[in-house]
DNA sequence: TTTATATATCGAGATATTTCGATTTATGGA
DNA sequence: TCCATAAATCGAAATATCTCGATATATAAA
């Protein structure tokens, strides 16, 4: 749990934005048929959801991995990123036992 | 709540800290005499104990205050800073209900 | 009223972040 | 092998943040 690298990742309201897209891949186009049973979103589709560049999201989607916040896997030419939910709870365990007094 | 402008007065190790400190008033020098009995802490103890300039921290408790995790009350020249829980909690609450999932 | 002290504000240089387009790398298909 | 597509990396301009010293303001004390 890097506070320093967790914090600075989601002071950006369009990378929070992609953390709260990813609670459901329903936010963005369809799957390709080549894709179905493969779990999380391809760069290309949070591209096309959050209307910035593509060397821009790659960029977002490194600095969120490097926080802990999702998990990339590679399937052929594409990177499907999605949620780490258990770094995400203990992302926000610490904060809050860090802001919180007792 | 401004979650904009809350992790953005998070995302410093500096202003982290003196939200800490400022959890236990013993982190800083005693009271002066005429001031026993006032709640907070003065800019000049936050100051010594941060090791930043004094226009350094006078500005980070701006940005801790606008984004209501102090409460800042003047009393004869000096300004009394202490934490607001209630908005430190509300602050909580709201992050952990935009990162979490369901 | 002058002086001293505490804090806030101003202006600026150094550093970091944002975001892009161009290029490179990885992979798959013809 | 050559081409197409997806993603990552590079280089740079615009903008924001950090942090300081200097100055201004507010208050109290002499």
């Amino acid at each position: 749990m890097d506070m320093e690298k967790s914090i600075a990742a989601l002071n950006n309201p369009a990378r929070r934005k992609i953390l709260e897209w990813l609670k459901d891949r329903s936010n963005f186009p369809p799957a390709l048929p080549e894709h179905t049973g493969l779990d999380g979103v391809c760069v290309g589709y949070i591209q096309e959801k959050a209307g910035l560049s593509q060397s821009t999201i790659s960029n977002y989607m490194g600095l969120l991995k490097q926080a802990g916040f999702v998990k990339a896997e590679r399937h052929g030419q594409w990177t499907f990123y999605r949620r780490d939910e258990k770094n995400i709870q203990a992302f926000l365990q610490a904060v809050q036992s860090e802001l919180l007094k007792d």
